[in-house]
DNA sequence: AAGTATCCAGACATCTGTTA
DNA sequence: TAACAGATGTCTGGATACTT
């Protein structure tokens, strides 16, 4: 039912996403080797494919810079963010710390990256590398300041190394691809929670065990599939206000082989990759899990 | 300016107790 | 005995401080 079955080798699902999108953010290096190397780490594809999904991304990021793609005007309430760039720190003046004015004004509430943001991040990344903040911050997610997205891009590796370690919660980090899947599966891989085998969560047992006293987790139940967390997914704390705040979720007008957007249906005719995203199905409301309370 | 470490708040998961 | 509700612990993510 979903891409992931697809296995002739030119459909991307959203496992080869994942693959794809930490390669890439592995192996910046310039060489012709470095396609080789991503292609290495993503199982089933040639170099080939491995190019043309990356030029695909490259086109998606043309556009996003030329302004085909607007982006989603941003603009956290909070943020007086003007600077999207300026105000690199505001808790201002490291020194002052002692200072602290915080007495009221206190450590800002952290605005949470929607997944937006974090695509864009992506795509900065890919295109500016690791370590140019500055421009990803200028170009890319002009939302956050380069602060901001160092911020990010540390916890966002951090993840992305203890990737295949049992994770336990689901995050926006686990978004590694800007296109996403289907959303009709629960998918897994995204999560990561595992999504074979139902490692499951932490090797909590418990849950495992659904038996446990829990009650409360239906999903947990014996149920093959989905994770512990039911619907994967990132960005389940967004589905109320922060999403209008950032703004549209990627809704964006894009073009139909974004294979990094919001594309709908592959170009025919090109080994379009893409298929697995969709963004425009990215319904940020994440139905959780119906876990009992809460 | 970028990288790294730490702090802190919020969200989520699980466990325990109570009631039907 | 099962279901519900509440409490507590753990984890994640963003911001900030410090170092290179």
């Amino acid at each position: 039912m979903t891409v992931e079955e697809v296995s002739d080798g030119s459909a991307w699902s959203r496992e080869d996403d994942i693959a794809f999108e930490r390669a890439l953010a592995n192996h910046t290096d310039e060489s012709e080797e470095k396609w080789e190397k991503i292609a290495a780490d993503v199982p089933g594809k040639s170099v080939d494919q491995i190019k043309e999904h990356y030029e695909l991304l490259v086109e998606d990021v043309d556009r996003i810079e030329s302004g085909c793609v607007p982006l989603p005007s941003y603009r956290s309430p909070l943020d007086d963010a003007g600077d999207d760039g300026g105000s690199s720190k505001r808790g201002g003046n490291s020194h002052d710390q002692g200072s602290k004015a915080k007495a009221d004004q206190e450590r800002r509430k952290g605005i949470a990256w929607s997944e937006d943001e974090h695509r864009l991040f992506l795509l900065g990344l890919d295109k500016y590398g690791k370590g140019d903040w500055r421009s990803i911050s200028r170009n890319f997610v002009v939302t956050r300041t380069p602060t901001q997205v160092a911020s990010h891009a540390q916890k966002y590796f951090i993840r992305l190394n203890s990737m295949n370690k049992d994770r336990r919660r689901s995050s926006i980090h686990d978004i590694t691809s800007v296109g996403d899947a289907d959303v009709s599966t629960p998918q897994g891989p995204i999560t990561g929670q595992n999504q074979n085998n139902n490692t499951n969560n932490t090797g909590s047992a418990a849950v495992v065990g659904g038996g446990n006293k829990s009650a409360k987790q239906p999903a947990s139940q014996p149920t093959p599939g989905p994770p512990m967390y039911g619907t994967p997914t990132i960005g389940q704390p967004v589905s109320g206000p922060l999403v209008s705040a950032v703004g549209t979720p990627v809704n964006l007008p894009a073009p139909p082989h974004m294979a990094y957007g919001v594309h709908s249906a592959p170009v025919p005719g090109s080994v379009v990759p893409g298929a697995p995203m969709n963004m425009a199905q990215m319904p940020y409301t994440m139905p959780r899990t119906p876990t009992a309370h809460r």
